[in-house]
DNA sequence: CATAAATGCTAAAACGTTTTACTAGTTTTA
DNA sequence: TAAAACTAGTAAAACGTTTTAGCATTTATG
């Protein structure tokens, strides 16, 4: 038969003192509310003979606190989000903290009603990776007080806590990278929007190109024809057209595995001759042949810078002001096979 | 100013009518307790207007539900895990559910303080993927009434919800394709663990290489080692050793992850002449050259029938008596050509 | 020796819901 | 026309905690 779990009330009832008595004694204050030793004795022994647990959803309600945490991130299933989710998970749990991850599918009308429902819910705090069209949203989150980091990208004119990488750097560096092994013709795939991460990786390559006098050739793919044969077409198209792009520099992941599919459509041999450096390593990317150069992201120390900055903040606790937390790290150039001139 | 959000109370201050009377007209027990259509009206109106959210703790509190679902896998990081995840996630979020997800690295321990945590928190159901040595934890959860629903591997004689795939035929049929393809060497990769899933595995690979006349070569790395020095050495010896070894199967993804590096260090020509196949499709197999042939498990199913199940011990919420519910789902051999003869 | 302070505890309110049991008035029934 | 049944609600308990305010005793202080 199924039987209750014991209440503070039961432990009550039993030992014959006040449930207060054993509130403090379990919150550790015991000693500061003068119990005495006895009594403290007695309760964590019985405490522990019935194996009580207190009720946490009873907690939160009377303290307004429920040790979750959210992780709201543009699709679980990627790599690079699931990564940092696991790195994320990892260092909350060893708070006493969970994480509720979710996915906004890069969809503005989503991540509203995803925030609007674990707000709901009283979440201790938000570490998102946000849509583009959100500002308002997040604006509003703040302004209620709670806990919000964002990660991988912000919003220009709203001071949010944040974690991002130096985007511009990166993109010249890997520009600059392909151009130094002698392609003179690098080509720059990355998805339509005005997600500022992406602008900057966009402003990273263009420069670099400028500077060394050679021409741009942009090609931006609006985020949901990425996987449709009209993107396809469009990446098929630049590779294959009268333009002799020798080189690519894909801005994202997905983009860089689609196109990996396509070009060895298109001939399998392309491969071994085009010039190929990505955003966001992969494992796999050291495994292909030939293996791919990658601008890889310190995940690792995203995830714990992110996390410093959230336990900041909890402690805190909407009290003290804090000073604004924003840290830029540093994502590392990965040269491998598909950037050598052949 | 940050203000407070409005309770019931409030509401029934403002209309001047019983909290007892919103919380039927909100949960739409309104005709039922034969309210007013104007008092429903007044009270649906200002709910609107002031925009009441009720407060999901109290109604956890009190009612024992809190809509949240845990997802428990090895490695929330690892594709096949996130991939999974997605897909929970989505059905759970259409239905109102949240998922928690955590990841127990394949560790008993963990796993049990994973489930004790979760158990506290009154989540309503578990989606398990669980390690080999928690079936009495599991058995227990079952016995306090929560829905459990077993995902990849399950308990031999523990009588469980579960959604598995055919791992036997599945293994048997890979080997046999490494067979009917030429290689007569083929080895096998595992770990060394008790789970039912990796044990049925090896039982397809013998039973292949047996019916054929051929040898069975199996090497089992534990779970700790596979990225390890010592893990990696085991692979080499294999693949270098005096046994003429002309192929191999992965039971894995990450094994097939590890061993691809490693094929690569001793030399960048031998995956060309080694047979490969791997259990655990990814995009990348698809696009590496040689393209890697997987045993594809169906993901999209798993995530839908786990749900399913779910939903299923939801609705009869403990009272009714259910079967059980087992389903074993079919993954799918995807020949490219690292499986072909050279 | 009277008062003040410290000691060791407890009663009860509060968090925001759901739900059971009830009520006062109106309508129907026999 | 008295009793039964219905209508349109409401009061209050309960879920399991935390926390404020307080209450007897005992000990210290002047």
């Amino acid at each position: 038969m199924k039987q209750k779990r014991p209440s503070i009330k039961d432990i009550a009832k039993a030992l014959n003192v006040s449930i207060t008595t054993i509130s403090f004694v379990l919150n550790g204050k015991g000693e500061e509310r003068k119990i005495s030793k006895e009594v403290i004795k007695k309760i964590e022994d019985y405490v522990e003979e019935v194996n009580y647990r207190p009720n946490q959803v009873a907690q939160s309600l009377r303290t307004g606190k429920s040790k979750i945490l959210v992780f709201m991130v543009e699709d679980i299933g990627n790599r690079f989000f699931a990564k940092i989710a696991r790195i994320i998970e990892e260092i909350a749990y060893q708070k006493g903290y969970k994480v509720l991850f979710c996915s906004n599918e890069n969809n503005d009308k989503r991540s509203r009603e995803l925030i609007r429902v674990f707000h709901e819910r009283q979440v201790d705090g938000f570490l998102i990776i946000p849509s583009a069209g959100i500002k308002k949203d997040i604006e509003n989150l703040i302004k209620s007080d709670i806990p919000v980091v964002l990660a991988d990208r912000y919003f220009e004119d709203l001071a949010t806590h944040q974690v991002v990488i130096n985007n511009y750097e990166a993109a010249n560096k890997a520009t600059q990278h392909l151009i130094d092994n002698g392609f003179k013709h690098p080509a720059f795939i990355t998805i339509d929007t005005q997600q500022i991460q992406m602008l900057d990786r966009a402003r990273g390559y263009r420069d670099a190109v400028a500077a060394a006098g050679l021409q741009s050739n942009i090609l931006e793919l609006p985020f949901e024809t990425i996987q449709s044969p009209e993107g396809k077409q469009r990446i098929t198209e630049l590779l294959t057209g009268s333009n002799e792009i020798d080189s690519v520099f894909f801005s994202t992941n997905y983009l860089t595995q689609t196109s990996l599919e396509i070009i060895k459509d298109i001939d399998p041999k392309l491969i071994y001759d085009l010039g190929i450096v990505t955003f966001d390593d992969n494992e796999f990317f050291k495994i292909n042949n030939p293996s791919i150069t990658a601008v890889a992201q310190p995940l690792q120390e995203m995830g714990e810078e992110l996390m410093r900055i959230m336990f900041k903040l909890l402690k805190a606790n909407g009290k003290e002001e804090v000073p604004l937390m924003q840290s830029v790290l540093h994502a590392e150039l990965i040269p491998r096979d598909s950037s050598k001139k052949k």
